[in-house]
DNA sequence: GGACTGACCAACC
DNA sequence: AGGTTGGCCAGTC
């Protein structure tokens, strides 16, 4: 049986590019709505080859100051839309789940 | 082995 | 309308 933050790295890799997700959704998909905190405590320790620039909060804004640039620039390197203020137009590009993705792992 | 912590979110005052 | 609180998992002290 494979740990949470296994399975939230799982979907990370799922994640098309070009698509963007927040902590709460994948927490949402995995086991309930309030596990945002555990899918940021995953993303922490971000292992390599991990999309993790795909993760946002779920009002699109960045948080974690340092990787901030990084992720700006990797997003727009995937073509992802960015609002003005800095934050990414999660409106436009949030990736939709497929349904049961829940019961796949 | 218990307590605290962390790249969060939403419900409640 | 804005600050506070509770809740989840795994790792560290």
């Amino acid at each position: 049986m494979p740990t949470f933050n296994e399975q939230v790295y799982e979907i990370l890799e799922h994640i098309p590019e070009g698509r963007v997700v927040s902590y709460g959704d994948i927490a949402k998909w995995l086991l309930n709505p309030r596990g945002a905190r555990v899918v940021g405590w995953a993303m922490a320790r971000c292992p390599e080859g991990l999309p993790w620039h795909r993760v946002v909060r779920s009002n699109g804004d960045i948080v974690c100051e340092g990787i901030t640039e990084l992720r700006r620039e990797r997003l727009i390197a995937e073509a992802v839309p960015f609002l003005p203020d800095g934050r990414v137009d999660i409106a436009q590009c949030r990736w939709v789940a497929p349904p049961g993705i829940d019961k796949r792992f």
